[in-house]
DNA sequence: ATAATTTAGTTGCTATAACAACTACTTTTC
DNA sequence: GAAAAGTAGTTGTTATAGCAACTAAATTAT
């Protein structure tokens, strides 16, 4: 099978794409495309652990808290503790934040906008769900392999 | 617009895990998923120059010097200079390549099997095209902002 | 209630991504 | 044909990905 046929890399292939095309976009706001993600979901969903919102942007745990870390110097978020529980931070969006959030949120929709040029929205809405079914179907398997 | 919606998050999202399954089934052949798009795609057309390289698998022409340097401190590919220019190398795969290529391409079919569970060979066709679609978009969007 | 186990977060490590700046070699220009 | 401009590859730097191992706090078991 050539490569160009494999799903997997066309997939990782677009990616990088549609990030370097995002991030040049992004690059006088000082935030990055990954930074974006993570502040995004803080945005649409305070006060959850660290963990929470490594599983709702789908990245490790690691990846977060230095994700958090960069978003914590530029001084976007804070780290409360949860005084439920004191193994915990809950990280919160400052006021600055969410001028960063308001700022990039536009330009993300117009990255958006550009990728999906041509493409019929039934089509698009039918992308998402295979992605989400390639992910859900990697998931799955990823757990079979290791049956902690 | 919510986070899930951006298609941009979740192309990068779903071939993030993707990888992660890939890497995982490919872990005891010491090969990571990047290094094998490299040595695949020279399995595939060998004989050109890294700068070549770089542009058929998608990547940067610094991350495939750093590529090829983990594939030939692995002597999976050896690097000949390029008799008609000589500031290029022309990678070349070794039989030890060649023989981790064999091993290797049934490992990856696997995964995409595995992936593509329950999607029809029509709707991955579909998805494939607006993938290519979506990469050619950002590509030519990219050249518009720096027109160097 | 204390020891054993589990869990949240961090740090160390290696690989990759991408930009900028650099070297060495080619091609153009005049 | 020598200087100027361009090109192939590399190196430096910062950010991310993900595994393993660690710390500190919570939970469970006895």
């Amino acid at each position: 099978m050539l490569l160009d046929d494999s799903i997997g890399f066309l997939i990782n292939r677009t990616g990088r794409r549609v990030s370097q095309l995002f991030a040049l976009r992004l690059s006088p706001t000082g935030v990055t495309t990954e930074q974006w993600s993570v502040l995004a979901r803080l945005c649409e969903e305070d006060g959850i652990s660290q963990k929470d919102l490594a599983h709702r942007v789908g990245k490790d745990q690691t990846n977060v808290t230095r994700i958090l870390d960069q978003l914590e110097r530029k001084e976007l978020i804070v780290r409360r503790v949860n005084p439920e529980d004191r193994r915990s931070y809950l990280p919160s969006v400052t006021d600055s934040g969410r001028r960063a959030y308001e700022e990039i949120a536009p330009i993300e929709e117009n990255v958006i906008r550009l990728i999906s040029e041509g493409i019929p929205p039934e089509q698009l809405a039918a992308l998402k769900e295979l992605l989400s079914r390639i992910a859900d179907n990697a998931s799955s398997h990823l757990n079979d392999d290791r049956p902690e």
